[in-house]
DNA sequence: CAAGAATGTCTCAAATTAGTGACATTTAGA
DNA sequence: TCTAAATGTCACTAATTTGAGACATTCTTG
């Protein structure tokens, strides 16, 4: 069982490691209003704090990709949903994105993780492939650099979040129109 | 007098901090190759060396937008160059825009360094505008969305640099012909 | 209300990080 | 080669962060 405390906590979490990975514990707690002390009676110690929001960030990313990509049979639908699906797991998305990237990240098949990524991004290859094949998308472009643009975007996006002027579904619809329109052929 | 040493452990300062402001010191002085001991010898605390960087990175950045500004009359080709010019900074302009987006960063036209800030995307939001007016990008998006897209492509292309398959020129030509294409009518 | 669960407060010890002095070693330049 | 500057090594203290015990307080729920 998972206390809204924990799930808190977690949130937190995720947040401030997302900036800042070694800031303190102390920034986490206050940022999910409880006591150091509290969370320590919820994580042991600072790794299986991060190892739960690692977790908690490949589930659910991995969950949204999932069901962004399942959600259609038309590949541009299917993008589009995944670049919404990115925007909603928010800060999570990042880390997911960042943790799969990182130099030092020993990618590993054996790794439920991994193949998990794996099974998403050669998704993501295949619909621009076919959307290239469509000539709804430039074949000029590797799907490679899509996909650094698709999570650009999604960062951007975000981060717009924080100042906004807008409706944040407005912002969605204008982060697909530019993604859409810049790969366009 | 800056020393090679000194340069040295600013530059890579500002890479571990952008990406962990908390890091500790000790990562600094091994990415610079250096002691921890000599790393303090050139900086007498870490807030020293946060605020070196800050200004080292203002400097450096805001000398390459500017002249990215200056390069030419025509809107198109000023922000084609503002694009490369924050390619070119790398770290230094995730980390130069970050520090004025900040919530906690307090925004004060006094300050010389916001004083830039301000110059620079004031500049910018012209160049949209003009941009607009003839036609060349859609007047539908905000200059305020295009900016956060502008920094957004230019955070991609800088980590995409690290796992290239391609030539980084190219990788750069790429990044604008999606930007222009993104914000075009 | 009563009991038990969850959380907070206070305290403390261990671990990590920060900063510095003293001296050895290396490097660059006259 | 000789010297001075730069850097490294080692040792040490101070400050910060971490993790946990003991007990008080608050919050739920029957």
């Amino acid at each position: 069982m998972i206390t809204a405390t924990k799930k808190r906590i977690i949130e937190s979490a995720i947040q401030v490691f997302n900036e800042d990975l070694s800031a303190p514990l102390q920034r986490v707690a206050d940022k999910a209003s409880v006591t150091r002390r509290t969370l320590h009676r919820y994580f042991s110690d600072r790794n299986e704090l991060v190892a739960v929001c690692e977790k908690a960030i490949e589930t659910s990313c991995r969950k949204a990709m999932i069901a962004a990509i399942q959600s259609s049979n038309d590949p541009l639908t299917q993008l589009e949903n995944m670049l919404y699906a990115g925007i909603d797991c928010g800060a999570k998305y990042s880390f997911f994105y960042k943790l799969h990237q990182s130099k030092d990240h020993k990618h590993n098949t054996e790794n439920k993780n991994c193949a998990d990524y794996d099974y998403i991004y050669q998704h993501f290859h295949q619909i621009i492939l076919q959307l290239q094949k469509n000539g709804k998308v430039n074949s000029d472009m590797s799907a490679q650099w899509i996909q650094v643009l698709h999570s650009g975007i999604i960062e951007s996006t975000v981060n717009a979040r924080h100042h906004p002027t807008k409706d944040f579904q407005e912002i969605k619809t204008l982060a697909w129109t530019s993604y859409i329109k810049a790969i366009a052929p």
